[in-house]
RNA sequence: GCCCCGAUGGCGGAACUGGUAGACGCGCCGGACUCAAAAUCCGGUUCUGGCGACAGAGUGUGGGUUCGAUUCCCUCUCGGGGCACCA
């Protein structure tokens, strides 16, 4: 063993020990139980961030952990390699997008497996290669045949910026999720999955996912978004029935049917069919809804955006009073939710009331307000009461509390064929063509004799040309015939092929089933998926809480339909692991950009008066002052990133894992800083030199009889593992682990006994360390298992069980407090009983000062714990 | 607007089931080693008063329950996140 710790030397020598034996191919094994450590596979974007490490290493450390608890552990890595970025750097470099992504998952591998992770490299997959997309297309083209899959015209996000259509989900405050541009309507015939078929069953199963965090659940319950309701029928006015020819009603859909007694007014939305029929009569009213339709999506506008509406001039009819009401196109109605359509009704509900007092129209209370007080909703003075209470003024239905309103409103409609309870959601159906060249292809074929033809499963995959060069100007593959041109498999006449391609969240809706079987070449999953699958731990960013995690949940769902695997959800269990943060340190000079700081180059001056500035010495060599502007995700815009790689070959690799590992919990923000790297540097040194100074005097000799400091050390090392284990195994807060194993390192270094048996002691003690930090920084570990003795590569060392005997203790401290105050410990027998205890506490000298000659009312007594005099 | 989460020393965080608040680390202070510095090692470090023993205060605010509250309940403040004309 080298007196000196260094990793440059150890971790190279650990990864191909590891890489020798092929330690973490894993193999189906069903006499172990199985243990499927999942992170979320990385984007090939270039380069490892800290970001990746983190959330590569918590999977790491669960997956080395595991297996020392005798899990059969698979642990793969692969490429969510299709996506934008590719197009936008082959753009840029004029290098097709193929290249420039398999160079970059190159440079990301090595990073990563300089990071010593216990990957199955053996299962590696990347989504751009054929042998996997093709199983995108041929599941695609079954979904299809059971109209899971469809195609269809419709009002779709168009990203200006990437020139392509966005799924509602990838649309956030009306701008794209990637380019944050603002999103426009258009009309383009694209293909949808029906996730709507089971947004019932997608929301019901959240609550069988006990290993979720409730944060996620709460915000897929929120994104599904169910409500129940009643669709009511408003028979069309004679002036309607005119207009459009038709003898039909104007359908809505409302959760407050109870307040049907009090519509006074309809509003359409600007793209319904009773808008459209009313603005061929009306110039103004055609206006109107272009501008609605053209426009509204402005994510500035929403939330402050006006009540706009015109009158059509059209009527429908009240079902029960049969009162004539009048249809306004009114801009706050959407044509994606529910029927286009909404009952005014102004005295209980906000955006009505605020509608019907721009356009005056009628208000007419139908609801009593909680206090039971009738109090009519007028204007101005009273805003909507929007709150349940119950009806009237509303019919043979008045005196009913919500519920029942709502029933009986429900059953007459029902009766007369004008309505029916409903129930709604807010979730879409999900349209996953993208206009873009480096996605997976879309297998149809556009035949102007036979229409859609499927491409025959034979005939896949449909290979994605790998040699194009985007220009930025729409879709390459569209502008290449050899792609495009080609014969219709039904009539062999000339056809077209869909040059759209597919959402690269499809790619990543099945990978972790893949990883499986990622070398069966003749179906897409076989019965190795039912041996590792579901997942045990899912590790990944909460920036993924709704799209993939919803996408996933739906694929799985309908892979389960078709018979081909056994399960619905995925995920057993999920963490979502905080961002790393690091300071943002800015320096605004007058009339120029702001300039960004690395924190690494950041010197802290502290003043007399305790305050403190900072100042860094630019490359131009002036030193500026600058200000701290918080703390905020690694950003290059912000300038301060850390490049794990800088890290691993100045600190090693497990420095690197140490500090993420002990900075905070997995699921909180980790705030990235250089002293608590050197910190974790100096700790890994310190379990060095602990081991290197005990095995230099020669092995240690077998435990004998010990003495009482001998004892205590020994009990601390035991009580610290069975901390350690609770911690990583069922609390996973592996920073509190790490704490408690620096407290048996720091007891050791304390411990200046080299008797003999205080050297089985220490051994001992440093066996606990040894094999506790292991899977946090196995790479030393497997260095000090050797230095330590053994033969066994620590990863093939079972998990330390604690022994009770150590724990055991005659005596311990109990204590005690005086009116719930803390003033005094004493010590007395384990076995003692209760009286004893309380006649020992009395007894303390500094508890007698306190209760002096004060009344004692009461002594409470938790056993092995306090006492507590009450006076 | 609605929903969720959070607030603990100079800093990151710990206290798991209502029972010693501040584990562990960083930083800082003092000491040892050194010609010196770095590294390393040892000691101290919630605040206030006191040389000290010790005493008092203290987990965002105000209240409640309890022998006892960082922990449970209510109020408010601030911070973070999600959803948002969703009928």
């Amino acid at each position: 063993m080298q007196e000196g710790y260094d990793p440059a030397a150890i971790e190279p020598a650990a990864q191909q020990y590891w890489a020798e034996r092929r330690a973490f191919a894993a193999r189906e094994d069903p006499a172990r139980p199985k243990f499927y450590c999942l992170s979320m596979f990385p984007y090939p974007s270039g380069r490892l961030h800290m970001g990746h490490v983190r959330n590569y290493t918590i999977g790491d450390v669960l997956a080395r952990y595991m297996r020392m608890q005798g899990h059969n552990v698979l642990q793969p890595m692969g490429w969510d390699a299709f996506g934008l970025p590719a197009e936008n750097a082959a753009i840029s470099n004029r290098v097709p997008p193929a290249k420039w992504t398999r160079e970059n998952i190159a440079t990301m591998r090595t990073q990563m497996r300089a990071l010593g992770f216990a990957i199955d490299w053996e299962r590696e997959l990347a989504t751009c290669d054929p042998h996997y997309y093709r199983w995108n297309q041929w599941l695609f083209l079954r979904m299809r045949e059971r109209g899971v899959a469809y195609r269809t015209t419709g009002v779709v996000n168009w990203d200006p910026v990437d020139q392509t259509v966005l799924a509602n989900e990838q649309v956030i405050d009306g701008r794209g999720w990637r380019t944050g541009a603002l999103i426009e309507k258009r009309e383009i015939p694209m293909y949808y999955l029906n996730i709507t078929r089971y947004a019932d069953e997608l929301l019901a199963a959240l609550d069988a996912l006990p290993g979720w965090p409730e944060r996620v659940r709460v915000m897929q319950a929120n994104w599904i978004g169910r409500s129940e309701g009643v669709e009511i029928a408003f028979p069309y006015a004679p002036d309607a029935r005119a207009a459009t020819g038709a003898d039909a009603a104007l359908r809505v859909f409302t959760t407050r049917a109870d307040t049907l007694f009090g519509a006074t007014f309809m509003a359409v939305a600007a793209e319904h069919p009773l808008a459209l029929a009313a603005a061929k009569a009306d110039a103004r009213l055609a206006a109107f809804v272009e501008e609605c339709r053209r426009g509204s999506v402005m994510e500035a506008d929403v939330a402050t955006q006006e009540k706009r509406g015109m009158p059509t001039g059209l009527h429908v009819l009240h079902p029960f009073t049969g009162a004539a009401l009048p249809v306004w196109v009114a801009n706050y109605v959407l044509m994606g939710y529910g029927e286009g359509a909404v009952m005014g009704v102004p005295a209980h509900d906000e955006r009505d009331f605020e509608f019907a007092l721009k356009h005056d129209l009628p208000i007419v209370t139908v609801v009593r307000s909680a206090s039971g007080a009738y109090e009519e909703v007028r204007a101005p003075w009273i805003a909507a009461y929007a709150e349940y209470g119950a009806t009237v003024n509303s019919g043979e239905f008045s005196g009913l509390g919500f519920e029942a309103a709502v029933d009986a409103i429900a059953a007459a409609l029902e009766a007369k064929g004008l309505g029916r309870k409903r129930v709604h959601y807010r979730l879409r159906d999900w349209g996953i063509s993208r206009q873009r060249y480096w996605g997976c292809p879309i297998p149809i074929i556009h035949c102007g004799a036979c229409g859609e033809v499927p491409v025959p499963d034979e005939q896949l995959p449909v290979v994605l040309p790998e040699d194009l060069v985007p220009d930025g100007s729409g879709n390459p593959l569209a502008k290449t015939p050899a792609f495009y041109e080609c014969r219709c498999p039904k009539c062999g006449g000339a056809a077209r092929r869909e040059t759209d391609t597919m959402d690269t969240f499809v790619d990543s809706s099945w990978y972790f089933l893949r990883y499986a079987c990622a070398d069966d070449e003749r179906a897409m999953v076989d019965a190795r998926v039912d041996y590792w699958l579901p997942t045990d731990q899912y590790i990944g960013g909460i920036e993924h809480a709704i799209l993939h995690l919803l996408y996933s949940r739906f694929w799985t769902r309908v892979m389960r339909d078709m018979g081909l695997v056994k399960f619905a959800e995925p995920f057993t269990n999920l963490l979502t692991q905080g961002m790393v943060l690091n300071h943002i340190y800015s320096h605004q000079a007058p009339g120029e950009r702001k300039r960004y700081f690395n924190p690494e180059d950041v010197d802290e001056r502290r003043a007399a008066d305790g305050s403190v500035t900072y100042e860094v010495d630019t490359p131009e060599h002036v030193t500026l002052a600058v200000e701290h502007e918080g703390l905020g995700t690694m950003s290059k815009s912000k300038g301060n990133g850390v490049d794990p790689e800088g890290i691993v070959k100045r600190f090693g690799a497990d420095t690197a894992r140490l500090f993420m590992m002990s900075a905070s919990p997995p699921e909180q923000t980790l705030e990235w800083s250089g002293e608590g790297v050197q910190g974790a540097f100096r700790q890994i040194r310190r379990l060095w030199s602990a081991v290197y100074e005990h095995v230099a005097a020669g092995p240690a000799p077998a435990p004998a009889q010990l003495n009482e400091a001998q004892r205590v050390l020994r009990r601390l090392a035991h009580r610290r593992l069975a901390k350690a284990t609770d911690d990583i195994g069922r609390r996973r807060n592996f920073n509190t682990a790490i704490a408690a194993m620096i407290e048996v390192l720091n007891a050791v270094k304390l411990f200046d006994d080299h008797s003999p048996a205080g050297r089985a002691v220490r051994q001992e003690a440093l066996e606990i360390v040894t094999l506790v930090f292991s899977p946090v920084i196995p790479h030393v570990c497997h260095a000090l298992w050797q230095a330590l003795g053994k033969t066994r590569a620590v990863i093939d060392e079972p998990w330390p069980l604690p022994d009770p005997a150590a724990l055991e203790q005659a005596t311990h401290e109990i204590v005690v407090q005086v009116n719930g105050k803390l003033r005094g410990h004493v010590v007395v027998p384990v076995d003692a009983d209760e009286e004893t205890v309380r006649a020992a506490a009395l007894a303390d000298e500094r508890v007698r000062r306190f209760v002096a000659d004060k009344a004692v009312r009461r002594v409470i007594v938790v056993p092995g714990k306090l006492v507590n005099v009450v006076i």
